[in-house]
DNA sequence: GTGAAAGCGCTAACAA
DNA sequence: TTGTTAGCGCTTTCAC
């Protein structure tokens, strides 16, 4: 049954010491030709598999990584990105283990404990909290850690991140440039922080072009749930920043134009 | 630092053989209370963390499950599938290893060489693909396999299904419920096994309703790209199965009433 | 209840 | 180029 050969039965099988089996699979030009292809053939016919876990610990690295991501989060937005880390490091050879972090909750603990029991190399944080492990800060461990979209340099962790207000800008100028006057705004949860800077760039957007910033009107997704069931419908969620509107009041339907 | 010390490390703090250490941490009631407790004492001052990879050589077992998926999907709904898988498995200690297939591509290579390795204790196959490895059939393998959303059974992997032509008739017969008349399916991309069935679901609660079948139109998401450009616009995209209706034609906006 | 010792399966010096 | 050997760090008999 595939899986059961060990290496030391393929050596067998071939003639040669067990290292020479190791080199042959991990460093084929450190082997003769000939006394390879024998491994190789015997090492078929067994249908050998090597021991990940028993390399893994030998090497001291596991070729493994930890995306911590939002627990609650199905957005395409994070699958994209998702896939990105992965298709990256699968092609450098090593696989993502997921770890979804209650935001709420002592997730750095779940987070960090596995991490530093050697089960993963490296760990991409996804998250506004920096993840820690017994009160000790990511610092004192040797685990590489990096922050993606969220800013943690400051607590020295480099972090790739997005210019939100850049992009926003961009994206509100393709808008204008459209000929489109109105602008709506829609955000995402309440407690988004990017939302506020997007919000920033959307407006920054407005004054390049001699707009007045009264024309964006801010719908906050969540509306369906907690805060909508207080409002009338049809009215727009304003955050805090935003400018109110003249009458007529703004609709909160997706329309641009 | 964390992570540094070793079992034999505590110990030697500890004053007990390094046996000791490790039945106070895997099996502490195997240990008196007070050794245990010196034991402990002695781990947290050392900021010992256990490694990962030498228990799971040595217990034969990786607490590691791989979730296989489709590539190219950043769907909310595979997002809420593997949150299930994961909070689940993780419940029951173990954690969730991402493995994002190509589905043209012999995508059960990568799958199962891994996971056979021993890297993982089990799979998730979310695909309409059986993972192979080297041309052997996952049964000559010990791993265990399940399927999700797809059907595998015949393959002698047990599968976890929706039915979906029960839920889609079930969901055509709220909207019917609700007056509504016209209906709109909107088909994922063309190669959507689900949606054929899917669809049946939604003409079964027709019939049921005494409505005709030509008040179904089809429209698929991956109008805008591939098909779309060859149609002009406005114009839905109409599965084999699905029969014509009547002018005028139907749009393709998902309005369902 | 605790210790000594034998590995889990592999890799990497070091020799030959 | 190939073989011998010593572990990686932990769990688990088997004694005491």
């Amino acid at each position: 049954m595939i899986g059961d050969a060990r290496m030391a039965d393929v050596a067998a099988a071939a003639g040669v010491a067990i290292s020479t089996v190791s080199r042959a699979l991990s460093n084929p030009e450190q082997v003769n030709e000939r006394t390879r292809e024998r491994i190789v053939q015997a090492a078929r016919e067994l249908s050998y598999v090597p021991n990940a876990m028993a390399r893994k610990l030998r090497r001291g690295a596991t070729e493994l990584t930890m995306a911590a991501v939002p627990h609650r989060s199905n957005s395409p937005a994070l699958s994209d990105l998702l896939a990105g880390i992965d298709e990256t490091m699968t092609a450098a050879g090593y696989r993502l283990i997921l770890e979804r972090m209650d935001r709420a909750d002592a997730a750095g603990r779940f987070i960090l404990d596995p991490a530093l029991s050697g089960t993963v190399d490296g760990v991409f944080v996804v998250s506004s909290k920096v993840p820690q492990f017994a009160h000790r800060s990511p610092e004192q461990t040797r685990l590489p850690l990096v922050g993606l979209l969220f800013d943690h340099s400051s607590a020295g962790i480099p972090s790739v991140l997005v210019d939100d207000r850049y992009w926003a800008a961009e994206a509100a100028g393709r808008l204008i440039a459209l000929g489109h006057r109105q602008i709506a705004f829609l955000a995402g949860a309440a407690d988004g922080a990017h939302d506020i800077v997007r919000h920033a760039g959307v407006l920054d957007a407005m004054d390049k072009a001699g707009l007045p910033r009264t024309s964006v009107s801010c719908a906050s997704k969540a509306m369906g749930r907690s805060r909508a069931a207080r409002r009338p419908p049809g009215a727009a969620w304003r955050c805090r920043k935003c400018p109110r509107p003249r009458s007529p009041a703004p609709t909160n339907s997706p329309s641009a134009s």
